[in-house]
Formats: structure tokens, sequence, C-alpha cells
DNA sequence: CATATGTAGACTAAAAAAGTATAGATAAGA
DNA sequence: TCTTATCTATACTTTTTTAGTCTACATATG
């Protein structure tokens, strides 16, 4: 999956911060379903990416910093490492016999390109449009409720 | 990852057979590096699906039986059960509380959405395109060796 | 100093993916 | 008919990844 429990629950707690109050983590979670401890590490990955400010102590809790248009997709699948969604052989470990022995190999070159396809797409898409919907998204794909 | 270990496999496996020869398991594995039992059960899936044709006893072997022009990637990734690549929220089994209580859920909607987008993409691509290269690949995305 | 937060890192559990074992079915051909 | 080289079916094991928990602690308020 592109997108994990973790980036999931990582979009949740935007949602909940979207209205740029400073809130509990507690709060969040009993409102977004989301575990408390889970959603202490992941809010960390947050703050360090600058998406939102930690308070600590009594009174404290989290805020939005930035507006949820200038977070893609894309950001949110970084800080969560998971940038490498196509093919495990585009990892850097990968030790690919084939491609040794072929000196080169054409299914991860047409995979790496691909990558780069899904990668641009992810860009384009904000937490803005992914939490509140988009005026722009495709019009074949505004199917479902 | 949309492409697992399984699925790489079983591109190998028709990269294997592209020239339409009858060949066994065995010389497939020790070409493609595929473990043999894994690409048992691997060509099982690909013969169910009508890509390949599988020779019993001995002197058997496979075949590809359909031109690579006509097996796309979205073909191969639903072979492996693997169409759902987005979100675990677009899942059956997902019960989510946030939806029920809310009655619907945006970031649900607009992940379904891409996940549209992103079938229709693979849709596009051949295995003819991903084995062997594409003149119709996107000139953007057109780097890497 | 009591209380309500967040922190850090080790730990465990669950699920998914990858791989193996094995007893058997099938067909060719000596 | 027997031997051999395939493929089959299914259960099993291992490994990896993902998800979640625990605990002792740090921080800030009033």
């Amino acid at each position: 999956m592109i997108i994990t429990r973790e980036t999931d629950y990582a979009v949740r707690i935007l949602r909940a911060l979207a209205d740029f109050q400073l809130k509990t983590i507690k709060e969040i979670c009993d409102d977004q379903y989301i575990p408390r401890q889970f959603a202490y590490k992941i809010s960390k990955k947050l703050e360090k990416a600058g998406y939102i400010e930690i308070v600590r102590g009594a009174t404290g809790g989290c805020r939005l910093k930035l507006d949820l248009r200038e977070i893609t997709l894309m950001d949110l699948i970084s800080v969560m490492n998971r940038e490498n969604m196509v093919s495990c052989c585009l990892t850097e470990e990968n030790d690919c016999q084939y491609k040794k022995q072929h000196s080169g190999c054409c299914v991860h070159s047409y995979l790496c390109q691909l990558q780069g396809r899904l990668t641009e797409i992810f860009k384009t898409l904000s937490m803005q449009d992914i939490i509140f919907g988009s005026e722009n998204a495709p019009i074949e794909t505004r199917t479902e409720a």
C-alpha cells in the first residue's frame, strides 16, 4: 500500500489540526480513532518535517504550522519514508543478479520511470485537496462517495 | 510496494517466455534467478489468467499464449491480487469509525479517485513496454538507465 | 509538588510476503 | 512397465514489515 495505516493516521492528525487550534494528542486520537502512543510517534515526525509544532507540559498539545495547501501527498509519503512505492527492485540494497549478468535491466529502467511519474502525480495533490476535496480532481475519476 | 517480489517474478517469467518457445520452469528459474517452487505457483496463476500454457510430464514446460502487448501491468497486478494499491482504507473489510460517525469521509473518497487514476495508468502499460522498453514512455520521465 | 502533558527507545504482536517441503500426478520414452 | 523429468497441491516455516504497547522519564503549569 502506498498509504499505510501510519500515513493514514498522519493525514487524520493534520485533518484534526486543520483549524490551526492547539489540540492535545489525546483529543486528536479520540476524535480521529488513532492509537495514542502511535500518534505521539507520528506527530514527532510531522514536527520534524515542520508541518506542526508541539508544545510540551500541561496545557501542551500541537498545532498546524503550514497551510494544508502547502503540504503535498508526496511530502507526507516522504516524511513516512515510503517514497519507494513501485518496486523492491528500485531500492539501493537490491542486488539483482540478472542486472549484473546482462549489465542492465530494461524492466528496472522502466519501473524507475514509472516511479517518477507517480511521484510527480503525488506532488500535485495537497493535503487540502485530500482532506476537504478538490475542484481540480480529474473529471473522469469524480465518481463514488 | 505496488510490484512485490512475486509480481516481479511474474514479469521475469513472461520475459523468459517472450520468444514463444516451450521452456521448463527450471530453465526459466536458472535464467531469471527465481526460487523454483515459488515459480511453479506463479506460473499456475499466469496459466489461470490465460497468459501462458503449461505442459505436464517429462518434456513438459510452459509457453506464452498471448502477445506481450496484450498483457498490461494492471492485468498482472490483478492476477496477483494486488489491485488495492493506494490505501488500506479502501478495502471491504475496513471498518472506519470516523466514516460511520460522520456518515462519509472525504479522504476516503479522494483516495478512491486516486486509485482509479493509477489503475488507468497501469492499464496503458503493456508487458512489451516494460520488458523491452517503449517509445511511448512519457518524455519527462525518460531519464536514468 | 501534583498533575497533565509530550519523549525516547525498547519491546511485542500481528499481518503480510517470501520461500520450502513433500507426497503425488502426469507423460515420455527406454 | 519402469524410470525419469516434469508439474501440482497444499501445508508449513521463515522472514520482513507494519502496527501497536510499555515504561521510565522530561517538561511545563498553577
